[in-house]
Formats: structure tokens, sequence, C-alpha cells
DNA sequence: GGCATTGATAAACCTAGCTTATGAATGGAT
DNA sequence: ATCCATTCATAAGCTAGGTTTATCAATGCC
């Protein structure tokens, strides 16, 4: 047995809880004779009055007083739960491990402070998050922005330049020219950015690197690799400040590269009013502004 | 901040509870695309995702089981409180006091043996009910059967025949033509039905009755002051029947003469499926055949 | 006694919400 | 491995449900 239409039981919520038709009608945002229409509709269907015309007032009847109570209480429960104000103020940021470890995961303290409100849950994924299907926020995506039904925001571009310890420049000399760069053993000879710094800066000379790569694709070992003397890795300076300042990494060229791709803040276009997200988008953007 | 559109709330509701839009659509007698437009629609007022849409399934989201569980039992309370069978077993009937005391108290005993679940509340009313703003399932009513908007169901025609006590008989001889009729005092003259019964009889000499009318209108009082001995009152044969049968009344013709009209259940045509007025209708009217 | 207010009703209109048709994706059976 | 069944998404098009507008009847109130 299916229920009468809903909208006539919303019309009963109203006029039973003010007794009165065109002060239910103004609640909802109609008119008089739609609620009039309605109450008649759910007679119709029930089978019986609900109401008792009388002169200028109505009246529940017996049956209509049987359904009012449990019919304004799901309304209540259904406006409780309805109109609650989004109160789940965990952001979920699914980003690229590179990216994480190196530049947010350093900075997402200070968005906290400024939000204490939001809990930021992060999680590195291999893949890249589908929206539709995993429950994220935000996403920090590798690419050139274009990505059907979500808003992209630029992060920062896909820099590199190349990075040596200091034990390794004194052990090679001084250098002065990227030519010389060669010399040096390459900690991911495989490193597919390489050949735009190199192409950058003219190189055409480049004989095979022997060694193995030593790390694939995470940036942080890499580092790690060439802070212990292992060779040149090629790394975003963004990424890497505190050991450039301290030392520990030098840069031996200005010339920063890139592979024409940015990180990119992105979220579903349908979620851009959202609380959460218009607070991160703007702390991490203001963030990454402040950090050139 | 108004609800999101109910058709939205109720398709996530089933749609919530079988993890599956599909059945959904089913459960609700729709195709599965308007589940879909409508879960999308939700989505869209909320601002927020519902389900995450996974290989061929679907999940709720955060904010989905935030809102699944309070909509569930919002939906609940009303479809336990519009699917509950009509529980108001009162039948409410309002009466005309000459049916009500002299043909229908009297048998209404039998109508509640065979519904034992009904209780039968009768109203004798000097007015003529209005549906729309008093509370009664049916009524008795005097007239020609046209009420709009009402069924009317004829129980049986307004008659009256002269009846009069033994004594009175013995007093005023045995009465073989109705003229004789006349010599008697009338215990109402002013009775309107008199003419009728007058006329058919075929009687046009008609000297005034000198006595004052002792009972007006309630037929119960004017059928004791004629068993008292009085004089002759105008009464209904069916309504007399015991005091015919022990003797008490005599009608002296076989003639019952009406005024055309009649008694009539009526009750609203909308509710004319309702269970206690079907029931009713079905014992009244079986009851008043078998009277005839 | 006139006015303001309430609910009923008829007519006309419009769009929300449905169906139909189709596609994409994929899990499972053979 | 391949095919099929099943799932949800989407576009297009239509229709009737629900709304507004306009008007009436009734009556409580000043």
């Amino acid at each position: 047995m299916p229920l009468p239409p809903l909208a006539a039981i919303r019309a009963f919520e109203a006029a039973a809880r003010h007794a009165n038709f065109t002060k239910a009608a103004t609640e909802l945002g109609m008119t008089q004779a739609a609620v009039s229409y309605q109450i008649k509709l759910l007679e119709d269907v029930l089978g019986t009055p609900v109401f008792l015309r009388q002169n200028r007032r109505v009246t529940l009847t017996r049956a209509g007083r049987r359904l009012a109570g449990p019919t304004t209480e799901a309304f209540d429960l259904l406006r409780d739960a309805y109109t609650a104000p989004d109160d789940d103020m965990t952001l979920t940021i699914s980003t690229l491990v590179t990216l994480a470890s190196n530049w947010l995961a350093p900075r997402v303290g200070r968005f906290q402070m400024a939000h204490p409100q939001i809990a930021v849950r992060m999680s590195t994924e291999a893949h890249s998050v589908d929206f539709k299907s995993e429950e994220f926020d935000v996403a920090i995506r590798y690419g050139d922005g274009q990505w059907p039904g979500l808003r992209a925001h630029e992060v920062m571009p896909v820099a590199f330049t190349p990075m040596i310890s200091p034990t390794l420049l004194e052990q090679y000399g001084p250098l002065h020219d990227p030519a010389e760069l060669m010399r040096l053993p390459f900690i991911d000879p495989e490193d597919r950015n390489i050949a735009f710094w190199l192409d950058e800066a003219g190189i055409s000379d480049r004989p095979a690197k022997a060694n193995a790569p030593i790390m694939i694709g995470a940036q942080t070992g890499e580092a790690a690799a060439a802070i212990a003397g292992h060779g040149v890795a090629f790394l975003n300076p963004a990424f890497f400040r505190i050991e450039l300042e301290t030392g520990r990494l030098i840069q031996p060229f200005d010339q920063v590269s890139t592979d024409g791709k940015s990180y990119w803040l992105v979220y579903p276009e349908s979620r851009r009013h959202n609380l959460k997200i218009v607070a991160f988008r703007k702390w991490v953007l203001a963030e990454a502004v402040a950090d050139q």
C-alpha cells in the first residue's frame, strides 16, 4: 500500500500545525488554493476527511489527529536532518606522494591553525582519484589542468633542476657549465624530466649513464640519495628549500626547467561552494603564491 | 531553509535502503532512470554527493549515511501512520429522533453483534448534519434522496396509518369505514400527515378538531397518548410492530399512506468505500427489507 | 452594516518528473 | 577469454500533477 502523494502529506502537515490553510500556504511558499487542493487530494486518497471545515476555521477530524502527530514527527526528523549545517568538518585530500611529503605535509599544520574546526585527512594515492567512486573532497593532480567536470587551480609548475651534495661537488670540482654535469652520475638516469632540463641547457652530447637507477619516482628518495652523495638528482627546488638553505643540497645552476605540466588542486565543479573546499583552496593558493 | 524536493528524498530513502537504484525504482514503481535523476537532483540541492558510484554498485557517502538514518526513520513513521488500517472503528450516526427511538435503536444491537469490532455512536440531531463541518460517518435524513455530494439509500418510506387503543375502539364501536374515524379525537390534529391519509381514503368532510394537540412531532409521544386511549394517532406501523402485535395499539384500516418522502441513509459520496460505512449500509438496508 | 478574513472552486498554464532509449562499464559465467 | 547480464548515467521528449489566478460564499468583527 503506497503512501499518499508526499506533496499532499506536506501540505497536511503544515495545515495541521497551523490549523489554518492560509498560514500553511505562506509557510510552504504557495497559495492557499494549492493547500486546499492538496488537502482535498489527501482526503480523496485516504477516503476520509482530515479536516472539518467550520466557519472560517478548520479543525482536525479524529483521522486527522491520528495522522498529524506522526506526520509532524516525520517532517521534524527530515527538517533536522536536511537543514543541519554540514557538520562534517573533515577535509579529505588525495595527494601525490611527492607533493604531499615535500610541500603539503610541512605546511598543512598552518591550515589547521587557521581553521581549527576543520580536520584534515591526507591520503597519498598511486592512482588518480575518481571523485564519483571515492570519497575525497579535493585532490592534487599532475597534468595540464583539463579534467572534465572538475575545477582545477594551478598550485605550482612541475619544476626541476639538478642538485648534488656538497661532498660530490667537492669531488667533481666546481661546475661552471651545464655540460660539465654529464661527468657526474645521475641517481635516476631514466627520469624523463632530465631531458627537459638538458634540452633547455642546450646539451646534446648525452653519454648513456651506466649506473642503474637508485630510486624511481619518489623524489624524496632521490633527494636522500643525492644528499648521501650518490649522484645528481633532478629535483623541484620548491620541495627542498630547507636542504638548499642548510647546504645539504646544492643547486649548481640557476636554470629550473619544467615539463609543461603542473600540480593542480582539483575538486568537483558541483562542490565549488563547499565551505571546507573554499577554505582549503584559498589557503593552498595563497601558500603557493607566498612560496615563489 | 526549505527541504529538498520530497520526491528526491523519497528516492534517496529507497535507494539507501536497497543500496541499489534499480531495486529502489522497482519498489517505488518507477524506472531506474527516474531514481538516478532524483538522486542527482538531491545531490545538486545538497551540494554534496550522497552516493559513491562504484562498479555496478552504489555506496553511501558520509553525508549519505548521515541522512539515511533519519530519512528512513521519517518514512517509517509516515508508512506506519498512513498505511495503518483505519483503526477508528467507531461508526458515528446522526439520526432523526423518531426513526432512532422507534426503529434503529431497537435493532442496532444486532449490527453490533454482527460487527463486534465496530462501536456505534448514535446521536439524534435536530438539524440536518453537515458532513463537512461535523464529524459523522453516516446520517439518517428525511426527504427525497436528493442531496448533492451525498449518496443516499432509501431505508423506508415515511408511512402512517391511524392507530388507537383497544379501549378507545370499544368506546367508539367497531370502525368499518374510514369516514367513521372522524368521530374520534385526534391526538395531534395539526399533524400535516393526516391530510395525506384522509385524501387517500377519499374523506373530504373534515370537521375541525376541537382538542388541542397533545404531542407535536414526537411520534413516540403520540403513540404513548394513543395507547393511553386519548385518541387517534397517525403512526408508522413499522415503528410500532410490537404494540400492534401485543394489541396495545390497533390499526383499524389496512390503508397506509405516505407523504411521498422517505427516510434515507446518507453519507459523503467520497466515503462510499469506507469499511464501516459499507458494513452499516448493507446491514441497514437488509433490516429494512426484512421489515417489510 | 460593511469589511476583512477564511476556505472552496474553476480554469488555465507550466514545468517537474517521468519514461523511453541508449551508452558505458564491468563482474561473472561458460 | 569471451560473451552476457546487470548496473548506473544521460539525453530527449512528453504529460499530468500541481500551481497560480480569479472569483465566490460565508461569517466574525468592529
